[in-house]
RNA sequence: AAUGCAAGCUGUUCUAUCGCCCCGAUCUUGUAUCGGGGAGGAAAGUCCGGGCAACAUAUAGCAUCUCGCUUCCUAACAGGAAGGCAUUUAAGAAUGAAAACUUAAAUGACAGCAAGUGCCACAGAAAAUAUACCGCCCCGAUUUAUCGUGGUAAGGGUGAAAACGUGAGGUAAGAGCUCACGAAUUCGUUAAGUGAUUAACGUUUUGGUAAACCUCGGGAGUUGAAAGACCAAAUAGGCUAACGCAUGUAGGGCUGCUCGUCCGAUGUUAGUGGGUAGGUCGUUAAAGAUAAAUGGCGACAUUUAUAUUAGAUUAAUGAUAGAAGUCCCAGCCUUGUGUUGGGAAACAGAACCCGGCUUAUAAGCUUGCAUUUUUU
RNA sequence: GGUCGAGUGGCCGAGAGGCUUAGGCUCAGCUCUGCAAAAGCUGCUACAGCGGUUCGAAUCCGCUCUCGACCU
């Protein structure tokens, strides 16, 4: 079952201003992938946010087209790609997608590249955890 | 019939799989199962007007902003309806030709320049108290075709605009200087109309500009749901009341100013409290929608009946696949409401809620106008 | 969600009803030089868009577009 709820979202401002001040990104376009560990165990293991910015996109129809399109390819994919890595972790890992693309892309190019960022982060990861 | 423009109306449907937000029910009390609901005509721009809430009590005066033909509608409005007037266009009839007239359509920030002040570039003599370039006239001088003192806005040319137009009288020449007819205009009387206004008579005046300052009349307290109310947990620099102290002082708040009014340093005692973060309410049933009847020219109002009801808060209403219908293009022959293949479907996404306005809109339909072609 | 401001050549920027717009930087050409720089001369390129008021609009008014700021 591929659910996405409100529990795998992240809302808390807290967190928020953690991840964008402490957390380590890098750029795979069209997206801008910003993530943080904290020690506060979940019952995900990991929450996102998705973030479209309104001086990129005037009208409220293509934010909000854009955000449903990486949605659902986060939705489908978490738990082939992502959660296998973290489930050993006793960790909370918070994850931002920021689109930074110019034009709007069907539904397959979000698919094959949201998988490339999963592919990113997992081998970020796991660097991180032999350092 | 086609095309274009303008205004108005509609704004695709169904199935499968995987999901999202809200509400209800069930018991196995879990990211469980079942059932129900889930964007618009503009949800947009935030250009106006209200409700609602807090602050203030100072809905005081001034300043500032805003509206501006009339009557009506409305909770209210810069919105709407009906009318008046003006301008433009078209047609009609009239005429030598126009103007005026009649009808229709479109447009109008449509109070006042006859309260005061300002401005009117360049050109032109002069742009508002007529300061006279050419021209015209009187008088004087003489070198006899020129000069000088004056008068004159009829003629010339300039300009976006030239002292109301035509004719007559008048005069040295001229001039609304006087008269007749006419144009616009102020005020008054009478008549019609609720009124704007219209008609007649008398009277006054004769450049434009108020989206120039301004005058007159009406309206606006300020801020905006990130307003505001409440809840439980833990720690302060906080708050309240009483007393004391000083000329209620320094200083500060209340709308930009005035006037007025309120608070008011530091100490003692008692009580309360919640920076920040989170949750609940505010928050979705309403000046609402649809239908009928009645009243009204109409906007709209009244009565009755009917069915419903998006409610998130890093922010739901989606993704994939297939089918049907609509439109466009191409092919086929059986020339049809045919069939095959390929494409297209706009503008745009609720965030406290309503009433308007404005702007954006594929395709289809309706109405009006324009152009072209064909037929009669 | 709400409130407010701005838009003038390639860039900065004055102008606040009247000559298609001051000045500086940049760019192009010429003069000067053996060649450049500097200096001098000449030139190119603008009122965000649409409509209205006015004889006349960058300026006044309305709508639209773009950019920016503030309220947490």
């Amino acid at each position: 079952m591929n659910k996405f709820n409100k529990e795998e979202r992240l809302c808390s401002k807290k967190s928020l201003d953690l991840l964008f001040k402490n957390g380590s990104s890098f750029l795979l376009y069209p997206f801008r992938v910003t993530y943080y560990f904290v020690a506060e165990p979940h019952l995900f293991p990991a929450q996102v946010v998705i973030n479209v910015a309104k001086k990129r996109y005037k009208h409220a129809v293509d934010r909000n087209l854009i955000k449903r399109r990486t949605r659902e390819a986060y939705r489908l994919q978490k738990e082939q790609q992502l959660y296998p890595n973290l489930l050993n972790r006793n960790e909370l890992l918070l994850l931002s997608l920021q689109y930074v693309g110019k034009e709007k892309y069907d539904y397959s190019f979000f698919e094959k590249k949201l998988a490339l960022a999963f592919k990113k982060l997992n081998t970020l990861i796991a660097a991180h955890e032999n350092n």
